[in-house]
RNA sequence: GCGCUGUUAGCUCAAUCGGCAGAGCAUCUGACUCUUAAUCAGAGGGUUGAAGGUUCGAUUCCUUCACGGCGCACCA
């Protein structure tokens, strides 16, 4: 690393040298009693004659520092913003103005004083006590063109917090919309709930596990690739509605809207069928959309999107049909195969109707979806924990939604019949046999919640993750993950 | 996994056709009590991502590797 290097060494120097001078440069506390943003708002109309009653303590790091013999400017950045601090020797005194020389950018200080205007009109505190908090001994990025370097900001997160204002706001963000999406969902009865990341057979979606093991019970674990089939166990419990943010594990690969672990709400209504939760998921949207934006029409990389319900709804097959040449209702399975060769998707020949049917979706029409728009009405093969349709076997009442050409959330009307949910395990274990290793296992034990019988129920997941992404304008799943996966620097 | 592309001082970036590795900010020393990309005078700072090759000479050309970015594939 670059511990060694001069920077680091003099600033360590410098430590030392406050260290002698009998003063702890990792003091335990400090009580502030404004922030930069408080000082902001309260202090608008003071003008530049200093009046004691304007008197704040504040604590932050020096973010820049300007020494001019015996008095120095700097700007201090709290949690809430900068403000720019005078500090004079006359003001402090000569110890403490010579200990403050001995401070960079980085460090943490606080400091009291009262509250004026410069001559130049900047709101300004003049300062006549300062300590330092915490000594920094790692410089900062350059002021002026900051930290942009994407590896380093996405390994150093700390480092781009401090230099980058927007990631915070970003991040703030998404803390809002999770906390209006519970607000809500608490408002409507919904119970918050947690269930189990390590579970000993995985399942509620198609995707390749984390492996772990736990050494007591000797016996291989996995991560949760989704939490669907403990919710419907609380649902079986009786339960009527709840809901979980689930961080969820896929062992797959990463891109833009791809990250191994990612967070989606997931959520279950009784007596609720698919229908229901449509109305649902586009009031829960266009509310959140509403209350973070304060409208409903927003802008996503450039492209106006509208949240405001009823969204757009259309069948899989009538997407197919919109957004290729071909009506699939009228052909074969054998000609729907030729026309997704034709298309350039690789098939191995062993695939069922259904699930052509969804990869000629995926290729033809998903990311031609802006404006958000539900899909329902899904081939069976590809959905085991959705009910069929009475009318036609062939497809399940499930719809997924999606926005910016984005999958943001999937639903059905919860398969509540243990016969036929055997059935489909049975059909996953047995693709599970044949390699598909995102097939999974049959779990006997939600087999046995469900003959115990479970009302009829509507679920959801959305992707928080994606939500967060097309309501703060962020191109990549990275810049809404404070920590993303990131392979080993070294 | 494949293709393209990037990695030079703490940070942001230059370096012509292969010819002494530079700038701004930051740092250090000195001056300066309303500055704000403070200013002025001076100074220090590099294994050019790593290893190998070609060459009198490589930041530059070639090979391999590591770590990113973008696209594709895989994947909901």
């Amino acid at each position: 690393m670059d511990e060694t290097n001069d920077l680091m060494r003099q600033r360590k120097e410098k430590l030392n040298e406050i260290r002698d001078a009998g003063i702890d440069p990792y003091p335990h506390k400090y009580e502030p009693t404004h922030t930069t943003q408080g000082i902001h708002e309260k202090y608008q109309d003071v003008n530049d004659t200093p009046d004691e009653k304007n008197r704040v303590t504040i604590a932050g790091r020096i973010m820049t520092k300007r020494d001019h013999g015996k008095s120095s400017f700097a700007h201090l950045q709290d949690s809430t913003g900068r403000i720019q601090v005078y500090v004079r020797r006359d003001g402090v005194g000569p110890d403490s103005y010579l200990i403050y020389r001995r401070f960079d950018v980085g460090d943490i200080i606080g400091v009291s004083g009262v509250v004026f205007r410069t001559r130049t009109g900047e709101l300004t505190i003049n300062v006549d006590t300062v300590k330092l908090l915490s000594k920094s001994i790692r410089p900062l990025p350059e002021k002026w063109h900051g930290l942009t370097d994407k590896q380093t900001r996405y390994r150093q997160r700390y480092a781009d917090l401090i230099m980058n204002p927007e990631v915070k706001e970003v991040f703030l963000k998404r803390t809002q919309i999770v906390q209006a999406i519970r607000d809500m969902l608490n408002e409507q009865d919904f119970s918050e709930v947690e269930t189990p990341i390590l579970q000993p057979i995985y399942g509620g979606a198609s995707a390749r596990p984390f492996t772990t093991y736990h050494k007591t019970l000797d016996q291989p674990l996995y991560l949760r690739i989704a939490n669907e089939l403990y919710l419907k166990r609380l649902i079986v419990g009786g339960y009527d509605k709840v809901y979980e943010f689930s961080r969820d594990f896929r062992n797959e690969g990463m891109d833009r809207d791809h990250n191994p672990e990612f967070t989606m709400l997931e959520l279950y209504q009784a007596y609720a069928d698919y229908i229901d939760v449509m109305k649902l998921t586009e009031n829960l949207i266009a509310n959140t959309v509403e209350k973070i934006h304060g409208t409903t029409k927003i802008t996503y990389q450039g492209q106006q999107l509208d949240f405001s319900p009823p969204w757009q709804r259309m069948t899989m097959i009538e997407s197919i049909k919109e957004h290729s040449s071909f009506n699939p209702e009228t052909l074969s399975e054998d000609e729907l195969y030729s026309k997704a060769v034709q298309a350039g998707i690789e098939l191995d020949g062993n695939e069922s109707k259904g699930q052509i049917i969804a990869e000629l979706f995926d290729t033809f029409v998903e990311d031609k979806l802006i404006q958000p728009t539900f899909i329902y009405d899904y081939p069976i093969e590809v959905s085991p924990f959705a009910k069929k349709k009475p009318e036609n076997p062939e497809f399940v009442e499930r719809f997924e939604f999606f926005i910016a050409g984005m999958e943001l959330g999937n639903a059905f009307s919860e398969l509540n019949d243990p016969i036929d949910q055997r059935q489909r395990f049975l059909e996953q274990a047995a693709n599970l046999a044949k390699g598909d290793d995102e097939a999974f296992m049959v779990d006997e034990d939600f087999l046995r919640a469900l003959e115990y019988g479970m009302p009829p129920t509507g679920g959801l997941g959305i992707g928080i993750d994606r939500l967060t992404m097309l309501l703060t304008d962020q191109y990549s799943i990275r810049d809404v993950i404070l920590f993303p996966q990131m392979r080993p620097e070294n």
